[in-house]
DNA sequence: CTGTTAGCGCATTCAC
DNA sequence: GTGAATGCGCTAACAG
């Protein structure tokens, strides 16, 4: 938007005055034209003479017009359909967020009427997840929002939906050789990193004498191919980190089978004990409060953990002072953008494809746990 | 909003379906009245029958209605103005980024046409400072947005506007004994303590052995007094969060005199050498960057430095490596935020006053820097 | 008290 | 090719 500054000095400070916006009847008076003509220009459907074209581009360029996009809705006096289609999870978790954004937007937005239709499917089921995905084309959607567990399965659905002609936005994940409107997602290399910084910070406390310190992976196994991809990447980020820092050769390394506590409890433990120059753990997963709550039951009180994801878990694991900080990747900023960018690229005619709307990632630690949860109320 | 959950079965995936929004013609058929009546309802300026208005509101209750501002608005056929009261301050300052918020508010409600009348004042210039606020009610506005340095000039503003009726959103600071519609601002003792959380973590890096670890809070004095208030919360922040880790007796505090660069840099070294433990600094006004600055160019690198506010300087210093981490309280956020307030309060006629929209509170260190401007890109 | 009416910015249809 | 006319959800003025 073009604003024009109308300065003037009257005691000791300045005014500004914000520009008005043109609309569609002014643009065509000031281009000589009717307001038929300039629409049919704004959406390019032909039948228009070269000097009416000419003429109203010139004011359009001038003026900076943009068309007001909820009495475009209004005039088109048709809704919009949305299919989403993600991973089932519950209250608090990880997708739920992401299942959270979205509504959020569709209530923000719920001036432009639009239908969406929700296909979930089970994050380790592929079958399921098959099922979903091939429901979508089914119902005509205007645009998909796709959250992928199993990459060939996504990858295939966006090249339907491409030969379909029907715009589609990635959450969590990109997937690579698809041509998205939009994707939103994190970093999880810059989420490995930060994760690093904070694993170094979090084991450095108190001060200890002698002995270079270790910190330690945690990786819960059990997982979807897209989510291996990301803990890979993750785990890089954290690696990373302390190489940058010329830590050397001080980071460990444990696998936990998240479906399988009494072991899951053995390992951790075990790990422990083999390994007491560990200052500090990060847990790779969702599932930081189960190793802390492991920790925390077996009397372990100075190796402090980081966690991944705010979830209902982690949040309560913070609280109680179990977990120390939690890398924040805004899954309801990622779906809320998700929806933002579909109804953008649905009333906005001519829009441009593949933008990466890259999240925030943000410590929560127990100061500011109280705060971080209203960052997109109304 | 309502959301009906039409749930059904079908593959292995769950199918949900979004209500559709009533209009108001909608409710007027389903009550047995008019549009007319309907509105006269909604916005109550009377001349309605008790049974017209209990089959509305009937009606009303039942299906959850909510008025789609931007067609209101554009009944309305009349903008709106705002007028805007704040410091003024150079690209990349603190205030600038509530100004940025505001534009980038008025942007995303471009749609809804207001005029914004903006009257920057000093912010250590008191008369300035009324010279802006008595030109604020002869603007005439719908409503104003404050932020404000000099509380009594605040106040008598506020009373001034309370007396003729038009609402107000104070941005950055609350104002005791006003009755703003809303206020947008960081809790500062809460920043103060996840800054002492902070200071702590960044000041046990590298572990040392012997001796007990200090802590510094080094306070710039040149500053308006609601800026010393926040100063003196984020001070009883941090003292509060040593005291509550069992931490006694570790912090030093230490004056800056802001305008005169020889002597603070004077000042700061001396503190350094009389204070060798000190393990790390954190700087309570915005001018983060010059105190690092002073430290790296005297050679001291083991001291680092946590700022309060992201500004141009500070993120520069963090990018340098001179800071180690930013406490950041979302200016943007805030003027965008006070513009919701001020549109949501004129477009719906009945809203509640008195709403506090308390800022997330985030760490920013140089690992997720590059990903935290973009919270609300559209 | 109430329904009717006109008009806002936009998109579309239909004569001319 | 083009402008006029219509309708969307909403508000406000007006006539009964």
């Amino acid at each position: 938007m073009k604003i024009f500054y109308n300065i003037r000095i009257r005691y000791a400070c300045e005014y500004q005055f914000m520009a008005k916006q043109l609309t569609i009847t002014e643009i065509a008076r000031l281009a000589g034209v009717s307001a038929g003509t300039v629409d049919r220009i704004l959406h390019n459907r032909g039948k228009v003479s070269d000097k009416a074209l000419a003429a109203v581009e010139k004011v359009l360029s001038e003026s900076g017009y943009r068309k007001n996009i909820h009495t475009s809705a209004v005039g088109l006096r048709k809704g919009f359909s949305i299919a989403v289609s993600i991973p089932n999870s519950d209250r608090g978790e990880y997708w739920n967020a992401i299942l959270n954004g979205i509504n959020h937007a569709l209530d923000e937005f719920s001036d432009i009427s639009i239908d969406c239709k929700l296909a979930f499917y089970n994050q380790f089921d592929i079958y399921s997840c098959r099922a979903a995905f091939e429901s979508i084309p089914e119902m005509k959607p205007d645009a998909v929002i796709i959250g992928a567990s199993f990459p060939e399965e996504a990858t295939s659905l966006c090249l339907s939906l491409d030969r379909k002609n029907i715009p589609y936005i990635l959450v969590n994940t990109a997937i690579p050789g698809s041509f998205p409107a939009a994707s939103c997602y994190a970093d999880q290399e810059a989420c490995g990193k930060l994760a690093g910084k904070m694993l170094y910070l979090i084991g450095s406390t108190p001060p200890q004498p002698g002995k270079h310190a270790e910190y330690a992976i945690l990786d819960s196994s059990l997982s979807d191919t897209c989510t291996r991809q990301q803990t890979a990447a993750r785990k890089a980020g954290i690696r990373e980190f302390f190489s940058r820092a010329g830590i050397e050769n001080c980071l460990r390394e444990i696998t936990m089978p998240a479906m399988n506590p009494a072991e899951s409890e053995r390992s951790i433990l075990e790990f422990i004990h083999a390994h007491p120059l560990v200052k500090s753990i990060a847990v790779i997963g969702p599932r930081g409060y189960i190793a802390a709550d492991i920790l925390a039951r077996n009397g372990i009180r100075d190796v402090p953990v980081l966690a991944f994801d705010l979830t209902e878990g982690n949040r309560k694991g913070l609280q109680a002072g179990m977990i120390s900080a939690i890398i924040d990747l805004h899954p309801e900023l990622q779906g809320r953008t998700a929806v933002k960018a579909a109804i953008k690229h649905l009333l906005y005619k001519t829009p441009e494809k593949n933008i990466s709307h890259l999240m925030p990632v943000d410590i929560i630690v127990a100061e500011n746990l109280p705060y971080c949860k209203n960052i997109f109320l109304e």
